[in-house]
DNA sequence: ACTTGACTTAGAGTGCGCTCGAACCCGTAG
DNA sequence: CTACGGGTTCGAGCGCACTCTAAGTCAAGT
C-alpha cells in the first residue's frame, strides 16, 4: 500500500503519516526501489491505536514512548501495560471531570430557560393582546 | 482588588488576566488613579465560568462570542442559552467518545494482563524452581 | 517524447493559547 | 532618599501538532 492509499484509509493526511515517521510514532516504512513508502496493512491497526490514544488526550510525547516499547517487543509489555493503566486513568479524571461541568452547564441553560419564561409570563400578564411590548420594558441587571 | 491577588484567587496567572482582557473575553477593568486595574469580586464568578467552558473544550473564539453577547446585557439571553445548548452537545458527544475509547483501554490493558498472566504460567509449568528462565524464552511476536 | 499524477525530501509556516521580557511607573517602609 | 514589591504597556517567543511549499524523482498512459 503506498503513502496515499493508506492517508485515505486512515484517515490521516499524506502530510502527517510522513511527520508521524519522521517524530517515530509511526515505524520507519520500507521503500520500494523508487523510495516510495509500501505499508503493510497492519500498520492501520496501530494507527486507529494512536487514534484512540489521541483522541483520549494524550500527547505526543508521551505516545512516542509508548510507540518505542512498542519497537522493542513483547519484553516490554509490561511498562506499555502499566503507562496505559497510567492513561486510562486521566481519562477516567477526564469523563468525570466533563461530567461535572455538564451539571454546570444544564443549571446556566436552565437559568436562562428561566428568565426567558418569566420574561414571557410577565408580558402575557402585562401586555395581553399587545404583540410589542413598550420600550421601557428594557431590564437593567446583568 | 489588584490584579495580584485576583491571579491568586482565580487560578490564573497575571499575564493571562491581562491577555484575557486584551482579546475581550474578560471585560475592560477600572483602574485606580494610578492606573491599575481594579477588580469586583464578581469577576470571579465570571472567570470560573470561563474555566468551565474551557475544561470542556470550548476554543476562545467560541468563549469570545458568548462575552460580546454577556456585554451587551440580558437582551442576548436567548442567544447566550441556544450557544451553551450547542456546546452542551459537545460535551456530551466527547464524553461518549471518551467512554468509547475507554473500553478499547480497557481491552488492551487486559490483552497485555493476559499475555503477562501466560507467561507466568508458562515458566511456572516449565522451569518450576528456577528463578531465571533460560535466554531461548525471548518470544518473536509483536 | 511528453504529460500527468503520485510520490520524495528538507524545511518553513500556521493557529492556538498562552508566557515572557524589557522598560517603565508608583506607593510605602526603612 | 532609596530600595522594594507591586503594578503598567507592547511586543516577541514558545510548545504543540500539524500543514504546507519548493524543487525534484519516477512510472504509466497517450
Amino acid at each position: 500500500m503506498k503513502i496515499g492509499e493508506l492517508a485515505r484509509r486512515s484517515g490521516l493526511s499524506v502530510h502527517t503519516i510522513r511527520y508521524y515517521e519522521r517524530i517515530g510514532l509511526l515505524p520507519y516504512a520500507d521503500r520500494d526501489r523508487s523510495h516510495q513508502r509500501d505499508y503493510d496493512a497492519a500498520i492501520l491497526v496501530w494507527i486507529e491505536f494512536l487514534g484512540r490514544l489521541k483522541t483520549t488526550g494524550m500527547p505526543i510525547r508521551e505516545m512516542l514512548l509508548y510507540a518505542a516499547l512498542r519497537e522493542k517487543g513483547p519484553v516490554t509489555g509490561a511498562e506499555r501495560r502499566s503507562l496505559l493503566e497510567k492513561h486510562r486513568e486521566h481519562v477516567r479524571a477526564r469523563i468525570a471531570e466533563l461530567g461535572a461541568c455538564l451539571l454546570v452547564l444544564d443549571t446556566k441553560i436552565a437559568g436562562y430557560a428561566d428568565a426567558e419564561k418569566r420574561t414571557l409570563d410577565y408580558d402575557a400578564e402585562h401586555f395581553r393582546g399587545n404583540d410589542k411590548p413598550p420600550r421601557a420594558r428594557q431590564a437593567r441587571a446583568r
